[in-house]
DNA sequence: GCCAGTATAGGGTAAATACCCTATACTCAG
DNA sequence: CTGAGTATAGGGTATTTACCCTATACTGGC
């Protein structure tokens, strides 16, 4: 089993790195500390599991797994996060996210997500089931789709459409037409709005 | 040299004892997953050194080593962070913590910072001494006044300068350059950014 | 009584936004 | 196969922001 880890967080990575190792579970093949490493690695080695923590800096981890997924590719996604927000867990399943696991649980739940997740199966973190069940059936739906979630998560940690076009590859004014089209569904017309709207709504890491 | 390790991820803790162990530096007495447990650790053995998460629930790390400070025992303290923030620093080291590491610093920096530490000097991350320098010297108090506060809360609503200046009986010329002062007093230079602050800091509604 | 800080507000410029339009390409459901 | 929806991206314009400057008036503290 061939094990990607992503972590801008030396020493957490360091960590994830001898927990693998002295589990005897996989052999790594790269652990990289960007998003956008992570995405060059998997792109061209197809690891079977990519643990990539959702907050890092540029690209996120909850990008590069996007990108996997509209790739098709064989790998499956371990996100790693602090936070146990319900919401943030459902953004991450939309994305694609095989597995989710909160940094503060006990390391042998991670050998168990590797594992599972490598089994095919749905891996999350704590007893998240049933609260991710209520959650998603009265959710309110906004019809956002997964691109527009991106660009709103980007625009509410302050980056411009420029920034945003630079980082995920695409003209600033694809990033303007997106921006335009979430604001006319959610009925806004100020970036103040857009932001608060992604903070409330875990959109935004 | 004893060591006691204090962090409530429990990855990131495993993490920091399989590196302390593979690099033999010390025998660590404790981990501990909470500030209080860390305390009652400490008062009752006295380490050597304390390697404590700044954020800890109830009990954070910065409390810990001003209980210990204030019993002039003689544990010298590392404090870890997610953030590389001078101001956290320089609070962290007016709490009497002769180090600080952050989390994503190369797994290299934690052995010389415990080394460092223990041959009683100071230890910071990375290269924020020349940073802490100039803060220390030019610390410019970013309280915001009563006037400028409401007017963030205006913006973080979704209200442009000329809807403010109109609720408030002012000119949007004035919003602006209370807005700028604002800006330039929090470090930013884009509205998503305020709006993320007064939501997080609580002077949103 | 003066100085620092705050609140007010004007002039100006460059950047970024909001939003209108068209247009191509791709996918997926009916 | 066609059409709806999405992602892409260009043109264009008006508004808004970000930030530079100066300037007046009020207040509280030394």
């Amino acid at each position: 089993m061939k094990i990607l880890v992503a972590d801008d967080h030396h020493i957490v990575r360091q960590g994830l790195l001898a927990l693998i190792q002295t589990a005897s579970i996989g052999t790594i093949i790269a652990d990289v500390d960007s998003g956008e490493q992570a995405w060059q690695y998997i792109f061209n080695h197809e690891p079977d599991i990519a643990i990539l923590d959702i907050t890092m800096g540029e690209v996120s981890g909850l990008s590069v797994c996007q990108r996997i997924k509209a790739r098709g590719l064989k790998t499956r996604v371990i996100l790693l996060t602090m936070h146990n927000d319900i919401k943030v867990i459902d953004t991450a399943l939309e994305a694609g996210a095989q597995g989710y696991l909160l940094k503060n649980d006990a390391f042998n739940s991670l050998i168990k997500a590797i594992r599972t997740v490598h089994a095919g199966r749905q891996y999350l973190s704590a007893d998240n089931q049933s609260e991710l069940q209520s959650y998603r059936t009265n959710k309110t739906d906004f019809d956002l789709t997964i691109r527009e979630k991106e660009i709103i998560r980007h625009i509410s940690l302050g980056q411009t459409n420029k920034q945003i076009g630079d980082t995920l590859h695409i003209s600033a004014k694809t990033v303007d037409a997106h921006r335009t089209r979430v604001m006319k569904k959610l009925g806004f017309n100020k970036t103040a709005q857009l932001v608060r709207f992604a903070i409330e709504e875990g959109l935004s890491l």
